[in-house]
DNA sequence: TGCCGGCTGGCTGTCGACAATCGACTGGCG
DNA sequence: CGCCAGTCGATTGTCGACAGCCAGCCGGCA
């Protein structure tokens, strides 16, 4: 039994502090965990059926990711996101992804780009099928195989960071579907000018797509989010 | 007594867990824990005179910021540095410092550069009386000043954590002392051309000083890295 | 009626103890 | 003599409980 055999080795590697990093991760991508929300210890352990202990630890890292912010004495609560949150986030990836691109480039042999080949194929297959949610899930692949694909693992760290944000705000907003085609479509050039070597180029491609999404995602920010009242509503 | 409200508010504050976060951080820039030293909680607690609970937190942090590397069930190491990870810390500060560079160029209003300038000043000062010490805090205040002057958060806080890295290498490494005026000199590009507004120019100086720094610094570093035999010396 | 002080409930910060797990040592067997 | 299994010490993972702090509420006073 081959399952029960993986799912072994994950509870070996996963330590419960990991496994409720995860689990508090997508209570926030998924938007269980509301921006504002306070994180009440005591209420998340009882949730979770475990201690306090396990799941200060988790908060800690959240933390240092930015997904909660915590006050001393005070508590946590889920970070809010503000327009100009998103305008930063986009800016960082921008650079982020030209620089990985240039290590592709440097270092690659050719026959790699055939999985980014294979991505952007699915993604346009599910644009015209008008599958926003496989597009989505197509276009966060591409990026971290981009990146991935650098081997550089401080980039791939930071991405890490990065990326997280970037799929809170893909959820937070619901992108609308006549922009979909576009989306699909504009990781060609980036992956041709990465064929062609042409690393000047590349880099304008990743930076211009990236801040059109950035654009399209910021355009009407202020009407997701909420002032959040302080709600006290359970996980 | 000004001194004793300061350190109060300080105290207030800090909780004892940012507190030890700081002392783990000085730790291991300053050397006194070496890289691939284990970190034993236990001990750990015993030195600092605090309980286990607060200490696994600061460690948590720690280890999501990649100074220290944990093992689930195994323990926690202070992480190794190799030449690797040099050449992969300077290629991101680069793009990271010239981003802050653009954002400065675009927004900023042209009296800010002041700060800059003092900093050049004085660490032109500095090397010519060849004092490395303060050449190389000089040297990092320009840094920290041009990220805080582009006004981008989650730039600030991705820096954070590159700077922290740099820091470390720095310490780790003693810069040569007859690199020290080539390094204060090689500022002054950078900030002429931010104060003529051209981006592309600032890009190149800024990823130029960058790289060279960190050609310097990876250069001979294996000599530097100890095989680390797993000593066992307390902290 | 408005402001100030004490009080209280809830939450976080911290601690000591127990349980689970891993690595290393030791002894026995082929 | 080399390899494998069992055991033991050390260290981490987890828990429940207590103490301290903060915010908000309530009562008294000007």
């Amino acid at each position: 039994m081959p399952d029960a055999l993986h799912s072994l080795g994950q509870l070996q590697n996963k330590s419960l502090r990991e496994h409720i990093v995860d689990v508090l991760h997508e209570a926030i991508l998924c938007g269980d965990l509301s921006p504002g929300q306070p994180l009440i210890e005591t209420d998340l352990a009882a949730q979770l059926g475990v201690s306090r202990a396990p799941l200060r630890e988790p908060i800690q890292i959240l933390n240092s990711e930015g997904l909660v912010e915590t006050i001393p004495r005070r508590g946590t609560r889920v970070s809010t996101l503000e327009r100009k949150d998103i305008v930063e986030l986009y800016s960082l990836r921008g650079v982020l992804e030209a620089l990985a691109i240039r290590c592709i480039i440097d270092q690659s042999d050719p026959c790699d780009l055939r999985r980014l080949d294979a991505i952007c194929e699915r993604m346009s297959n599910a644009a015209n099928a008008n599958r926003l949610r496989k597009v989505n899930d197509l276009d966060h692949s591409f990026h971290d195989t981009l990146i991935a694909m650098s081997g550089h693992c401080l980039l791939q760290t930071t991405w890490n960071l990065v990326a997280l944000r970037v799929r809170r705000v893909m959820t937070l907003r619901n992108m609308r579907n006549d922009d979909i085609r576009l989306v699909a479509y504009s990781h060609l050039p980036i992956l041709d000018a990465i064929r062609d070597r042409d690393g000047e180029r590349a880099t304008s491609a990743i930076e211009a797509h990236v801040a059109t999404g950035g654009d399209l995602v910021a355009e009407d920010w202020e009407v997701d989010t909420m002032p959040a009242p302080l709600q006290r509503q359970d996980l």
